[in-house]
DNA sequence: GCCTAGGTTCAAAAATTATTGAAACATAGG
DNA sequence: CCTATGTTTCAATAATTTTTGAACCTAGGC
């Protein structure tokens, strides 16, 4: 099972051809694609994650294309969004405009980052609408109960606002 | 602003309409559906849930399909789910086939549960390849590096299947 | 048994999200 | 200021997910 692709028909590789994912690393791949897709992180994202992850040195643009077999594109986005959760960072080699990529340390840190850049917008700009759906619930007469709930409810998204700052500093 | 719709023009009731939601209702379920989406939860299991949430009773099938002004095919089956995780729970009135849902008393457990049911199977299937990874890792003589990366993903995996049991027990 | 209120199923349609790739952009080096 | 390399952008397409609605079950009353 080798179709020799279109590569070694010529001499040196003038356009290098990449190996595909072995065995292992497609396991690891599937892996963080899933836990990835709970969170709404779409595939192509969690298999250069995971790329990176299972790989000893950085890795560049083009081997990750490459070794991936997806386009420019979705690599460009793909490392924007990891790089934007600070889940990845560059080693750039000097005398080379190539920027190669590996994993942060802690992948805790940066599920951590993640899971922040995705609650926190959303607590923060409920505040207000919420205080305002207790009043008006309040106004309009509401059972006991479901003033309860709403107060509640405006409770933990005050705690949660304010527990968030002390997840800033990323436990190593 | 009031087209009287296909109310009241007749007598009784004899296909009831209803209101849409009150604005401040909107704004509740806007809340839920952001959160819910995080997740990968639907819009329209997150509506429904909205309007169990700040009703004071518990509502019908009909109820929930003609406020939210939604087909019989999504209420069903978002029932289905939040009664699948345990996130509402049904008040049958005797002498009647009707089943009347209302939030279960803890949003808490609720999303516990719900995390659980995404995770725990992942972690789970996981857990053998992540383990034929690291061995495999090591036969094609990965780096130190690498090795280390796996082998704290695969402690990582396992505490957290030790530890899930924990959180069975709904904590009220 | 038969009828019907009450609900479920599921294939097709609609809506949403992800991916592609060609064109545009940026910058280092000559 | 040119050029070649490396990367980003984004409109078009593809893939996936959600919603719809009509056909289909099912339990209980008669």
């Amino acid at each position: 099972m080798k179709p020799p692709s279109e590569k070694s028909a010529g001499r040196r590789p003038s356009r290098p051809s990449f190996e595909p994912l072995q065995p292992h690393e497609v396991e690891l791949a599937d892996f963080f694609v899933r836990m990835a897709s709970i969170l709404g992180v779409p595939r192509s994202v969690a298999e250069i994650y995971a790329l990176l992850y299972i790989s000893s040195h950085p890795l560049d643009f083009d081997h990750i294309q490459g070794r991936l077999g997806m386009s420019k594109g979705s690599v460009s986005q793909g490392l924007k969004f990891l790089r934007g959760h600070e889940m990845i960072l560059s080693v750039k080699e000097q005398g080379s405009r190539r920027e190669r990529w590996q994993p942060t340390p802690s992948l805790a840190a940066s599920l951590v980052a993640l899971l922040r850049s995705q609650v926190l917008p959303a607590l923060e700009q409920a505040q207000p609408g919420l205080q305002r759906v207790l009043a008006e619930t309040y106004r309009f007469g509401g059972q006991p109960e479901v003033i309860e709930r709403l107060t509640r409810l405006n409770r933990w998204n005050s705690r949660a606002l304010e527990l968030a700052p002390l997840l800033l500093p990323p436990p190593a």
